[in-house]
RNA sequence: GGGCCCGUAGCCUAGCCUGGAUAAGGCGUCAGGCUUCUAACCUGAAGAUCCGGGGUUCGAAUCCCCGCGGGCCCGCCA
């Protein structure tokens, strides 16, 4: 595309060629680190010239000042800068938006992104349940943020590998499989009727009781998992039928939710893996052996707690298999960079695992990344699903479905029931969705179950409410909108409009470069009120300037789809 | 004992990375708006010791230090 076209590089290139004339050496980085938007009222972006000060040895008021009238001079070479104005120590431009929406959003019918990622590949692991239990609301929040994180990374030209890691060979694992066996009676969730992994974690839970009255149970399941490491071909055939059910019925949660994995990596495959890699490093002097032959990791020059990754009995421990796991996909995956998606709990452990990987001399070990998020807490603390304090994933999504279709009932009784349940869906999900995406992904949360989760102010039917809105006043005019052919410019609060979706651009490239979701859901509440606000005091239908007013809108619904999606929610033509 | 994260109106949050022009939204409260493109909406009002104290700076919610409060973690759990 046509850098002059695009404002930020409108605005940085006059800066630059100002400066220039003036003899000013100062980086073209530092100016676009220094471009700010300027505050409603004042113009579009702004320039502070408190940097200068230093350079100059002149007051920012003045050097603003004396630019003023070089910089619009040189304007002319940039039609899409309007006027310049100093104001305080400011240079405050003005873009002329029109302009903006008629040679670029009007070509491509939304909002240009750049290709930043130019095909790199990226893998992000994320879910990661354990296969003895049906997810939690935690499980929710990662789903929400690992999905997110992909389709944003893939907006801007990364290519995403979606990665699920299945703790499928756990000690609970077996626990749960120990009392299929013995009180199971060869049902399965076909004859129950049940969810497959909610029929697996009933035997989890009938095993935690059990175990409370019968200890000796726990030292059954380790029985029953060492027979599972030798091979036993009974045990391994029940574990897989077993483990099997738990996964399909996390496949159908994902399903619900929008989300699908291009790689599953099972831990039954690797967990015995990583005892090679240990063994090398410790000939290398790499690692060293502790007092009762334990494999130490000296971490302490790093300024991090020493961590032992192989037990004394020589058998792996979570780390060794994250190591080999690691290393293992690199090589397959060749990837560019390595996202987890996993619990700020875990902070530590990532720390020392990408030394580790470093120590190792993996270069791309400086490229994995750790999404750390905060532990979404019940009232009296954290989760704990040893102790039942747990709140169900998919528990959690029916009751935002039946939310919506309560609502759905108020307003729209008439519909067939099919169509209720297909809007109940997609608001009741897309709620789900954009709560657990609009806080900053480090905070915890505290989730209040009897408040639940509302559909009215900054949440997800807002931003669908709108949409629909819009896309209803299209329907309603009869016109197609490709069809339209713009005469007469936009007035102001449609090029306020146009500059809010304009900067959408670089809310996105934001939110993907920091994997953070919660800085694009905040921007699109803004540019939601944005439109609200336009549909509710411009008359569109009944206008002169109807034609013209369509089409922004048809561009500005188009834009929200694209970037609710970014947030896993689906759109609605009507609500 | 040590490390990491968080602390902004009654409540939930944004802004902090990269210091700068009146601290921005939502919920709740109060006052308005449905014979006019869908009221899951819109308009207006009240509501803030930016946890406390120092420091750096022309300038601090933002950076540094010391406290206080909350969460998480710390060599053979995952």
């Amino acid at each position: 595309m046509d850098k002059s076209l695009i404002p930020e590089e409108a605005v940085k290139g006059l800066i630059i060629e100002t400066l220039k004339a003036r003899n000013i050496d100062i980086e073209d980085l530092e100016i676009e680190k220094l471009l700010t938007i300027a505050p409603e009222g004042k113009g579009d972006y702004a320039f502070p010239c408190f940097k200068l000060a230093s350079i100059v040895k002149k007051k920012p008021v003045d050097i603003a000042k004396d630019l003023e009238k070089e910089i619009l001079e040189l304007r002319k070479k940039w039609p899409i800068i309007r006027n310049i104005k100093a104001e305080n120590a400011y240079l405050n431009f003005f873009i002329d938006w029109d302009k903006v929406f008629r040679s670029v959003l009007l070509k491509e019918k939304n909002l240009p992104l750049p290709n930043l990622g130019d095909g790199k590949k990226i893998l992000v692991e994320y879910s990661s349940p354990n296969a003895n239990k049906p997810m939690h609301l935690g499980h929710l929040r990662n789903n929400a943020l690992g999905e997110s994180v992909s389709r944003l990374l893939e907006s801007i030209g990364y290519k995403v590998v979606r990665t699920n890691l299945l703790n499928d060979r756990g000690l609970s694992v077996f626990q749960a499989l120990l009392a299929y066996m013995l009180y199971g009676n060869d049902t399965t969730p076909e004859t129950t009727g049940e969810k497959p992994d909610h029929f697996v974690g009933r035997f989890y839970v009938l095993y935690k009781e059990k175990e409370k009255e019968q200890p000796e149970l726990e030292e059954e399941a380790r029985k029953l998992l060492k027979r599972w490491e030798n091979n036993d071909p009974q045990v391994r055939k029940l574990w897989e039928r077993f483990v099997g059910w738990a996964l399909q019925g996390f496949m159908e949660t994902y399903e619900e939710l929008g989300i699908r994995f291009d790689r599953i990596d099972y831990e039954s495959q690797i967990y015995d893996k990583g005892k090679e890699i240990v063994r090398r490093a410790v000939e290398k002097g790499i690692f060293q052996k502790g007092e009762e032959g334990e494999i130490i990791a000296p971490l302490e020059k790093h300024a991090l707690p020493n961590k032992v990754v192989l037990r004394s009995d020589e058998t792996s421990l979570y780390i060794t298999q994250d190591i080999y796991l690691a290393i293992k996909r690199y090589n397959e995956e060749k990837f560019y960079k390595l996202i987890y998606v996993v619990a700020s709990e875990q902070d530590l452990h990532f720390k020392q695992l990408f030394t580790i990987l470093n120590l190792l001399g993996h270069e791309w070990a400086q490229r994995l990344e750790h999404l750390s998020y905060g532990l979404v807490l019940l009232e009296g603390g954290k989760m704990k699903s040893r102790e039942g304090r747990v709140v169900d994933a998919d528990d959690i999504i029916q009751e935002m479905i039946d939310l919506a279709l309560r609502e759905i009932n108020k307003r729209n009784p008439e519909l067939g029931e099919k169509e209720k349940l297909e809007r109940a869906r997609k608001i009741g999900i897309g709620a789900l969705n954009f709560y657990l995406l609009k806080f900053d992904p480090r905070k915890d949360f505290l989730y209040k179950p009897e408040e639940g989760i509302s559909f009215e102010g900054e949440t997800g039917p807002y931003l669908q409410y709108t949409y629909a809105r819009l896309r209803s006043i299209i329907r309603k005019s009869g016109i197609d909108p490709l069809r339209i052919k713009i005469n007469g410019s936009l007035g102001g609060e449609e090029e306020k409009i146009v500059k809010n979706l304009w900067l959408l651009r670089k809310t996105i490239i934001d939110s993907a470069l920091r994997n953070d979701p919660s800085i694009l859901a905040h921007e699109l509440i803004h540019l939601a009120q944005l439109i609200n606000n336009y549909y509710h005091s411009t008359p569109i239908l009944k206008s002169r300037e109807k034609e013209k007013r369509l089409l922004l809108i048809y561009i500005a619904s188009n834009i929200l789809a694209m970037a609710m999606k970014l947030l896993v929610m689906e759109t609605l033509e009507e609500m």
